[in-house]
DNA sequence: TGATAAAGTCAATAATACTGACATAACGCA
DNA sequence: TGCGTTATGTCAGTATTATTGACTTTATCA
């Protein structure tokens, strides 16, 4: 490492956006980010009885139309009985439908219901809508270094789930 | 607004960047990293009593140090109630300390000790190291794309809020 | 002095997660 | 055919973090 009290000129523009104190912004900038983030949602599922866990399921059901149980799960990381209860509301509800898998009839294949979509976009209208303006107010050249420093900060074994689902 | 069907060249660098698909893929990747961001310290964690919530206040207590109790549920976001069990767990277990306020008595001013300094230490060291990797990773401009996204997916009152803290 | 403010507490409740144990149905191979 | 495994679903118990509501203590200030 270079010295730490006298930067040379060389070593400058590396040192800049590496000291603690720009990192612990970042963290913090992570942490009010994503509270602004999930709170449009958060608003819009307190008129329901469901929450943040709801609001996921939904979101990648949509996204991967057809997933099976098990890979909800990997994508969550969380367990089978933590899903159980939120999926099982929403199939009660009307709001995804559960086929049985016809290669494998033990697979079950997850479905958003017309009225499923219909949160769906509820919710995620909200989101998009602060998405699209954050973009906007930062533009292009940003918007593709948000992108690169996120998947740079997830797990690799999540970068290469993500990748795989892509391309399913 | 641009013909969303046919649009110009002239447009077509601000529409590229504001498709739906694009927008959902910003809100996943949001997900992920906030994931993997919190995987670091919440594994930590579970070597004391503690949760993401003793974290978050160790963090905020340090970054502001003798910050009030109520600077603290302002940036948190939380109820009295909720921060107390955290607050007092802290205290009894000695990683903070709450002096009484020099000019209004009813105040109190909270500071880490050097036992949570240690903690302190111990969380934000792993999710610095990640930061670093992934701001390495990624290069200067894309850093600063990433912190200018951040910022404007805040709320405006978040973002004031911060920017006030910044300023004392 | 009396209203207000800061902090702290008790109680009840909710959402989300966990571990462990077990049941059912279907697949697949020996 | 039968047995081990897999995919899904469920029940029970527990932990963490959050909520609302009600109340107390202490201190400030008009």
């Amino acid at each position: 490492m270079a010295n730490r009290n006298h930067p040379t000129p060389n070593t400058m523009d590396v040192m800049l956006f590496l000291t603690d104190d720009q990192l612990l912004q970042g963290i913090e900038l992570m942490y009010f980010a994503y509270k602004g983030f999930t709170s449009d949602p958060d608003r819009i599922l307190q008129n329901y009885t469901y929450g943040r866990a709801h609001h996921r399921a939904i979101h990648f059901i949509n996204r991967h139309k057809g997933l099976r149980v098990n890979d909800l799960l990997d994508i969550l990381g969380i367990t089978k009985q933590s899903l159980n209860r939120v999926l099982r509301q929403l199939i009660n509800d009307g709001l995804v439908e559960s086929r049985v898998g016809r290669q494998d009839k033990r697979e079950r294949n997850l479905f958003l219901t017309e009225k499923g979509v219909t949160l769906e976009r509820e919710l995620s209208d909200a989101q998009r809508k602060r998405m699209r303006a954050a973009y906007r107010a930062a533009g292009p050249d940003a918007v593709q270094g948000f992108r690169l420093v996120l998947e740079k900060i997830m797990d690799g074994e999540t970068r290469q789930r993500l990748q795989g689902i892509k391309q399913q």
